[in-house]
RNA sequence: GCCACCAUAGCUCAGUAGGUAGAGCACCUCACUUGUAAUGAGGGGGUCGCGGGUUCGAUUCCUGCUGGUGGCUCCA
């Protein structure tokens, strides 16, 4: 065996080091700049901590903050680091897992004091205190049955329980000081390489995850090489705080939700629902543009609508009760296609009829736990943008090209450019989840990979997470404050068309049974409004703001001509109100601002002379005066192009 | 549903080491006639989430419930 062993660098040169070379050893070589933002190396793609010996010829990269691995390794030692100081501060602690997440990471724990804001801040001092110590994180492989003695030894019943289920047959632990966890790593050099941490929330999780086990503490943190990383994470938060919906919501009179109707059960105040119903409009002009039909059905349903459809098999824990009407049972509708499948059955169907779209705002019901409800993102009553195509075969691709194209189109007109799609597939190690056969399966995950190629969808696939009755195409938005939802979705189904014995006559005089789309673009005017309330702040582009321009006079002196200005722009159908009351102007604008309406026109003596406004214009400031009618048809303008300003 | 935390005026919050509460904004009245993010003065408004307990006395301490928040499980 050769004692040299030859390294391959990222820019493709190499270079040849003694055997059980260590990367910071490689990392002096390289300069003092780099060697400190390291974290730890990636050496044949995996991602290994920089005191360990390297046994191959191989190639190697330095994992920095701008990897998302060395993030991991970041956020991971700091976990180790909260750990650390949580076994000093409370010697009785167990510790279940802590784990790097998107944004910093958590551990849990079963400790029986509280974790309250006091305990937090003490186990941040301690945590620096840790990182002040600077003790070097030092890997150990064991075999699994010393493990399994050392973590008995400390009866650490979580760790042995983890430790019995690794396949590993040599597991590692990390030691820094006296502190020793049952860890995979990488980790970083030492503790004192974490420099800005900061403790954010306490919450609590089930031990691995199921309702049965027993519930740890679960604290979430981050942490940042440099301050100013820290500082303005920290300022992300406050900032989305600012755009919560609810708080929005509530600040713009946009919905109301109150425990003396339910929880989960949103109302719509005048505001929200002038937003809502130009969502709808918009949504009811495309779905025209394409040949939708649009139709209405009621919020009940007889049960065995349901058993037929299969949702009362799979939502009976998630719906509500049912009511008993007479000798019959009835169940809140928990999806709307059930009452379209009834339409389509209506009448016989020739297979020039196809494709058939039935849209509806349909509103569904869902019992969700009471922990669960959350503003209008999780709600109990909600409605959903919904449509079923009824197609050929021979139709689907273009149809689900059609929708796809919609779903696009929708996004974009409302500013949300950053979205990625999910082709959610069933998991094929759990086929009793689902309905239908294999060959149904595997043509609608054909089917909509077709589409999805053709209409050059950028996607990744997503194991597990179909419907129960197809395949879907699932539309992630990822928001300006870089979280991302799912809202839109598209189905293929070829379960329904069977259960409700669907058909339609081919051009053979024999009878077919045609495909069914279900398709939301926005998912459900709730979650979307959500988002979209968040996504812009409450600062909604002028076609969709619920007051688009206040008109502001000086002194009660312009009344009149403020009245007139008010009655040619609602003569354009151009929602506004007039700030009649006698107040400064600085305040009128003030309060115009805070309710983000998108113009202020401003009205005193010249301009009423002048038949001009003085335009302001949300956020940007005053823009001077112009023609009454240049401003009016700009308004018009803004609207009618959906503009985004 | 589970765990932790929280609940004072319409909103945002202060306060009472146990002696039934206060500010700002909002609302009403009056004065001011105002030029690009808060004019001034006065006034009304609270069973201190709801029930029980401890106490001479509870908004404050204990306890049960309800609701909210952060998560977990589940989901559009």
């Amino acid at each position: 065996m050769s004692e040299l062993i030859r390294i391959e660098f990222p820019d493709g040169k190499s270079k040849e080091y003694p055997r059980g070379i260590r990367p910071q050893d490689i990392l002096k070589e390289l300069g003092r700049s780099l060697a400190e933002k390291t974290f730890a190396a990636k050496f044949n793609d995996k991602v290994v901590d920089l005191d360990r010996p390297l046994q191959s010829d191989g190639n190697i990269r330095f994992l920095t903050w701008d990897d998302a691995e060395g993030k991991e390794v970041y956020w991971h030692s700091t976990s180790h680091i909260m750990a650390h100081a949580i076994k000093e501060l409370y010697p009785e602690a167990q510790f279940g897992v802590g784990p790097p997440i998107e944004d910093g990471f958590y551990y849990d724990i079963d400790v029986n004091t509280p974790i309250t804001a006091e305990e937090v801040a003490k186990i941040e001092a301690k945590m620096k205190a840790v990182i002040a110590a600077d003790q070097p994180f030092r890997r150990e492989e064991m075999s699994k049955e010393e493990a399994i003695q050392l973590f008995q030894q400390r009866a650490d019943k979580y760790k042995l329980e983890l430790l019995n289920d690794l396949a590993d047959n040599r597991p590692s632990v990390y030691h820094e000081g006296a502190f020793v966890d049952l860890c995979r790593g990488p980790h970083l050099p030492s503790t004192g390489r974490v420099k800005n941490i900061k403790l954010l929330s306490v919450a609590s999780a089930y031990w691995r995850g199921s309702e049965k086990n027993k519930m740890l503490q679960r604290i979430y943190g981050i942490s940042f090489p440099k301050k100013e990383m820290l500082d303005e994470y920290l300022k992300r938060l406050e900032e989305a705080k600012k755009r919560d919906h609810r708080r929005l919501g509530q600040e713009l009179e946009l919905f109301l939700i109150t425990p003396k109707v339910g929880g989960g059960l949103p109302m719509w105040l005048p505001k929200g629902t002038i937003l809502r119903e130009t969502l709808e409009k918009f949504m009811r002009e495309e779905q025209r543009k394409r040949g939708y039909l649009p139709v209405v059905t009621p919020h009940i349903g007889n049960l065995n609508l349901y058993k037929t459809s299969g949702h009362y098999e799979h939502y009976k824990d998630s719906g509500f009760s049912t009511i008993k009407v007479e000798d019959e049972e009835y169940m809140l509708k928990p999806m709307n296609c059930p009452h379209h499948f009834q339409i389509y059955l209506a009448k016989p169907h020739s297979y020039r009829d196809l494709p058939i779209r039935l849209a509806e705002f349909g509103t569904v019901y869902r019992y969700e736990q009471s922990g669960e409800l959350t503003g209008l993102t999780r709600v109990r009553g909600f409605t959903q943008d919904d449509a079923h195509m009824f197609v050929r075969q021979d139709q689907l691709k273009d149809e689900l090209c059609d929708v796809i194209d919609l779903i696009q189109v929708v996004f974009r007109t409302l500013g949300f450019s950053d979205f990625t799609t999910r082709l959610s597939f069933r998991d094929p190690q759990n086929k009793n989840k689902y309905g239908g056969n294999d060959a149904q399966w595997e043509q609608a995950e054909r089917d909509i990979k077709e589409a999805a190629d053709a209409c050059a969808l950028k996607y990744f696939i997503g194991i597990g997470e179909a419907a129960f009755y197809g395949p879907k195409i699932d539309f992630m938005i990822r928001d300006v404050l870089g979280r991302t939802w799912q809202l839109g979705t598209v189905q293929v189904d070829y379960v329904m068309p069977e259960r409700f014995n669907l058909e339609y006559t081919g051009n053979d005089n024999q009878k077919h049974r045609p495909v069914v789309i279900h398709r939301a673009p926005f998912g459900s005017l709730e979650r979307f409004i959500a988002i979209l309330i968040e996504h812009f702040a409450g600062a909604f582009p002028t076609w969709l703001a619920p007051v688009q321009a206040a008109i502001l006079p000086i002194t009660d002196a312009q009344l009149d001509y403020a009245n007139k200005v008010k009655e040619l722009l609602a003569a354009q159908e151009i929602r506004c109100v007039l700030d009649e009351r006698n107040e400064k102007i600085g305040h009128k604008i003030r309060e115009a601002e805070l309710q983000k309406i998108p113009y202020m026109l401003v009205v005193g003596a010249k301009e009423a002379e002048n038949t001009a406004v003085a335009v302001r214009k949300r956020r940007a400031g005053d823009l001077g005066s112009m023609p009454l009618e240049a401003v009016v048809q700009k308004i018009v303008e803004d609207i009618q192009s959906k503009s985004l300003e």
